[in-house]
DNA sequence: CTCCTCTATTGACATCCATCGATATTGGGT
DNA sequence: ACCCAATATCGATGGATGTCAATAGAGGAG
């Protein structure tokens, strides 16, 4: 909650996703491939960040501030910090520093690419 | 490897998959479907896991003798048989008996279950 | 009935991970 | 300069997880 500024919900810049590896479904993984996809996955495989990347993939604004965030899914500080951040490095979510504030966005590319390693196709 | 008995690569019968959950990008995960789809996503956390259903899911006769598991992922006999557990129950596979040996074959449709949670639409 | 093969399970171990409280850091306001 | 609010980081801790060797169980072959 806090009493944070809703000041401009702008979105903040997305970075460059690339798609490093083919489907799952097409030809057999290699094992640097399943690697970097597994990391990927695996920042999918915890309810509070799940829970976390919805909430800002259905952002009308496309940003929530990070004071915003903590509440909802019931943890404490430390730790929504904590899933933020690999929530990041794992290239799900952007951030951008607002005055005291920080701002944070779904990148729907990174997304885009693991619906990529599930398709039938391609 | 070994000396498998190729009989009738005929595919396990492929179980129900429920939806589960709507997507990410949609409405706001609550807690328990976030449980849920968490735990798929986490099967799909493993590097060995993810080369074993890919194994499986460009196999042209649809199933493969867990011997022909080992082999491919260096890893024992018994960390193979663990992961090809963690992902049968997470409904990603299906397994046969069939004599001695035991074929599994990958389920498209949970993949595509979790294609749809990573979805921007419906 | 008795081997032998294939698969699953068990037990042990080391590592990773989610979580929290406490603390550091950063930036704004007065 | 000082304080306060917002985030990140640190340290500790309990629990989950990946891995293996060893063992158990299930089925065919003889």
């Amino acid at each position: 909650m806090s009493t944070r500024i809703r000041s401009l919900p702008v979105i903040p810049t997305q970075p460059n996703v690339e798609r490093c590896c083919a489907s799952l479904q097409v030809s057999t993984l290699a094992a640097d491939e399943a690697e970097v996809l597994a990391r990927r996955f695996a920042a999918l495989g915890d309810p509070v960040r799940l829970r976390l990347l919805s909430i800002l993939a259905t952002s009308g604004d496309g940003a929530v501030c990070a004071c915003d965030l903590v509440e909802p899914v019931g943890k404490s500080q430390s730790t929504v910090s904590h899933h933020l951040k690999i929530l990041r490095e794992a290239g799900l979510v952007t951030s951008e520093r607002r005055g005291t504030n920080i701002w944070y966005a779904a990148v729907p590319a990174a997304l885009e690419v693991l619906r990529g390693a599930l398709s039938p196709v391609e």
